[in-house]
DNA sequence: TACTTGACAGCAT
DNA sequence: AATGCTGCCAAGT
């Protein structure tokens, strides 16, 4: 049973839910984890539809080159980027994130 | 109902 | 390193 569409974003949400603070995770490892492996695209689609005040930390969320997907200028990149670096995760001078110092 | 787009990722060139 | 194509599946037009 497959029963996919309104079963995606909630585990998704959960897989998102389950990462830890101070920690990042890519699009890819969120699918994987919410068994839509290499459905990435998923992942963006159900955050993206998340309200504001979710409580969701979908700011733990980067892409696989660890950086905010979001277009530059948003004011959601800005938060994301805040919430990040609140939590003490370093950005790299193009505003790239070390995924090294959590074992990427 | 059909086609295009999209908070991505991986491989090929 | 940069660019392009393909795969995933749902939502928008």
């Amino acid at each position: 049973m497959q029963e996919y569409a309104p079963d995606i974003n909630q585990r998704i949400w959960r897989a998102v839910a389950a990462i830890p603070e101070g920690k990042v995770t890519t699009y890819g490892g969120v699918a994987q984890k919410a068994g839509i492996a290499r459905a990435a695209r998923r992942v963006g689609l159900a955050l993206r539809g998340l309200p504001p005040d979710t409580s969701i930390p979908w700011h733990r969320v980067v892409n696989a080159q660890g950086r905010i997907s979001l277009p530059e200028g948003s004011v959601s990149h800005a938060t994301q980027r805040e919430r990040l670096e609140s939590e003490g995760i370093g950005f790299g001078l193009n505003g790239k994130i070390d995924l090294r110092q959590f074992g990427w």
